[in-house]
DNA sequence: AATATGCATGAACGATTGTTCAATTATTCA
DNA sequence: TGAATAATTGAACAATCGTTCATGCATATT
């Protein structure tokens, strides 16, 4: 098929470890993605990777909620949930719009939302309760 | 506007936080995702969060490559390649074939491509050096 | 059968994470 | 001005994560 378990020559441009397929690995290498985007793209990933901040983003989707609304509505003290939006907001997930003293927090944009149902494409939705394509 | 900063009674179903506009909150608390979705939606992102993990799929993303390829590709062990791969396996965003005493990594699906697009759409890729798109 | 290879796995370590508790800022109302 | 309220912040803790190192298990080669 291809080159399988080439062996490395002595001169060669070593690169720790052999048995590779040199031409296939060479090709993916040059389009690998910059480095910077793999960090921004692992960044938001491990964001959207906590149950929490996922019934955050849930609870957002359907408009904007307050703090103390969001700790009503998700049984958690506002500390822990300021800490979450801050970290949301950060990865530019949800944006805030002060009144008086309230903050009322919304999704940042339509990407989050797209994000969220592929990603409940992928795990399938499987858990029922919901009706499909949450409507909205 | 809304029933802004409303005062609780004695008697009423207490739920740890006051200060809500309780219609509003009602109204998406019954739209919630069920807490199994929740679950599910934030391991699948959780896997996504590791740089490394980024960069395996990213190398996937151009076709199916063994292990030491990735090892030699990624400039880690195999190890280290092996755990990640299984991490990914579980979650279901990567399959494998075996090949004599070779396994084949590729992109489980379709989800896990367009997954990894939006999510590269929110950052922007702004890091710059591949072309948009990626022509693929 | 014995050796080598490709990969998977378990234990263990340092590093990071999310929560709680306490204190602080900023705004409203009396 | 002073008290009350909404939200933010910092320190600290247990829990989780990703890597390394060592070992185990198949398959292939001699």
């Amino acid at each position: 098929m291809y080159g399988v378990n080439r062996v490395m020559e002595p001169g060669e441009d070593s690169c720790d470890v052999f048995c590779v397929h040199r031409e296939r690995v060479e090709n993916v290498r040059s389009r690998l993605l910059p480095p910077g985007d793999v960090q921004r793209l692992a960044a938001t990933f491990k964001v959207l990777g906590d149950p929490t901040r996922i019934r955050v983003l849930d609870a957002l989707s359907r408009g904007e909620l307050c703090v103390c609304d969001l700790a009503a509505l998700l049984q958690m003290s506002s500390s822990a949930v300021s800490h979450q939006l801050r970290v949301l907001r950060d990865a530019r997930l949800v944006k805030y719009r002060r009144e008086g003293k309230m903050a009322f927090y919304s999704l940042d944009d339509a990407h989050v939302l797209t994000l969220f149902e592929q990603g409940l494409e992928h795990v399938g939705h499987a858990g029922g309760g919901r009706k499909e394509g949450r409507n909205r």
